[in-house]
RNA sequence: CCAGACGGUCGGAUGACCGCUCUUCGGUCCCUGAGGCCGGAGGGAGGAAAGUCCGGGCUCCACGGAAACACGGUGCCGGCUAACCGCCGGCGGGGGCGACCCCAGGGAAAGUGCCACAGAAAGCAAACCGCCGGCCGGUCCCGGGUAUUCCCUCCGGGCCGAACGGCAAGGGUGAAAGGGUGCGGUAAGAGCGCACCGCGUCGCCGGCAACGGCGAUGGCAGGGUAAACCCCACCGGGAGCAAGACCGAAUAGGGGUGGCGGAGCCGGCGAACCCGAUCCAUCAGGGCGGGGGCGGCGGCGGGCGCGUUUCCGCGUUGCCGCCCGGGUUGGUCGCGAGAGGCGUUCGGUAACGGACGUCCCAGAGGAAUGGUCAUCCUUCGGGAUUGCCGACAGUCGGCAGUAUCGGAGACAGAACCCGGCUUACAGACCGUCUGGCCUC
RNA sequence: GAUCCCGUAGCUCAGCUGGUAGAGCACUUGACUUUUAAUCAAGUGGCCCUGGGUUCGAAUCCCAGCGGGAUCA
């Protein structure tokens, strides 16, 4: 117990308002796989963390044109899980992400899915090798 | 066995690893709080959660009331229900060989409207073609009388025409033409008469009733449309959890400007300003009286709003345009023990109701209830080895089918809750019944 | 979540007291003009969102569905 228990987890904050999104769109760093297509913008006065939260934050996306309630839950759980596995060891803080889904979102391997997001991290420049987490 | 009708149940299973959220227990950290973190245990989408089409609970508003009107809804009868446009049973009509299915199914002699085109006529009884009758006329034809013959004239018949009268069978128009079919009847016809059917009225019987059955009688009167207005009976105050409450924050929800109108009456208070007398004072100024009337207060009245009207009650009261600024994005509650689920039993044809036992069963908030993998199940496609059949025999074709490979597993995601309706839905299973075929 | 509105020609809309659907723009052809534009004349073009019902008859009335849009703290 190193006494930071939330830094230790590297826990995911989340985006939630509406401007943050907007926010992240209007950076115009983005990079689209056949699963989804991954927005990043860096932290500033504007847009920031409150203190104690999580220093990387992910906001999810999905749209009515992807299909109903039940295609939409399911292509952001997918997205949620495939973050949860990636993005706490390889993405460099200090950014926001977004992932929107697209109708590729659940058809694409899951393996697939986790590669194209490193893929997407490394073209964005927010890469850094670390551990996997457990 | 095949085809079909109705009702009901389920709507992938198991395991591993990694996660989310709620409840609860324990530990730990401090910034002591409804806090963070760690660990254990337990719970975690549906029959439609959907569409938002009805009905309620709940909350606020109008809650002072009432009556009438208006508006909206429902509409065979009886029952069930908290209530309903729901459900159950029955009746009537229609469909099906049948099980069974479908129907907004009150009133058209309370009144009004409409029924295009066509047709003579569309609602009130009339008559276009037509059928019939006698009379009159034409003198076209035939027969007869008179006469030798012809003309003329007389009688009868046919034909044609006009008006009159009788009829509604037939033709034709239309969705619909004042009962239908048949026989009699007649100048021709007609409910004119008769039989059957339909319809109306009356009586009796059965039924709580809708209605049904039987009999008598009338002699056809009363076309359709009320998912046209309407009449009758019954029901309904409005809005909705983005309801609403609390906490936090804030001086407050306003400010500036332009135009229009000059914003009722009365009473009292009364700033700026003006006037007067001249009191105090060196001046500034203060005091007194009158005018003035910004802006408040009270009363009456008016306008507007509470669906309309009446009595009454409440609220509000310069209007409009443009510009500026603020707030509303926050947190907590509402928020799940309920017209609750399951089982047994009793009453009832049933919907449903009673009693007893038992269980606690989702509470998110850019929105949890999952992600990945493996095995199994169901199903689809390919398919060796194998079996059967046929031709033929070194082979080929068809059917069945195992190992195995690949794909798919529907419709669909709670957002305050409940009862219904409607719509979507791969497949599996159970029960009852109907028609047909085969065997015993 | 709740409330409300609208689907008619290629486009924008009328028609909604039931009786075979119209206007403007657009398109085609012709005239005028050296040609084009403009103008004039004529013409083409519609399962009236879908399904069912009432009615002799439905774009219109009733019911159900599909699609689109607006508003509410």
């Amino acid at each position: 117990m190193d006494g930071r228990p939330t830094l230790r987890r590297r826990k995911l904050g989340r985006l939630k308002r509406r401007p943050e999104f907007l926010a992240v769109a209007g950076a115009k760093r983005k990079w689209a796989a056949p699963g989804f297509i991954l927005q990043a913008r860096r932290h500033d006065d504007r847009f920031h963390p409150a203190p104690g939260e999580s220093e990387l934050r992910l906001g999810l996306t999905a749209t009515k044109k992807i299909g109903g309630a039940v295609v939409r839950n399911r292509a952001r759980r997918r997205l949620r899980a495939a973050a949860a596995a990636v993005l706490p060891g390889h993405a460099a803080p200090g950014h926001d992400l977004v992932l929107i889904a697209r109708s590729g979102t659940l058809t694409r391997g899951y393996a697939d899915l986790l590669a194209d997001l490193a893929t997407g991290l490394r073209r964005l420049g927010l890469w850094q090798d670390g551990a996997d987490p457990p």
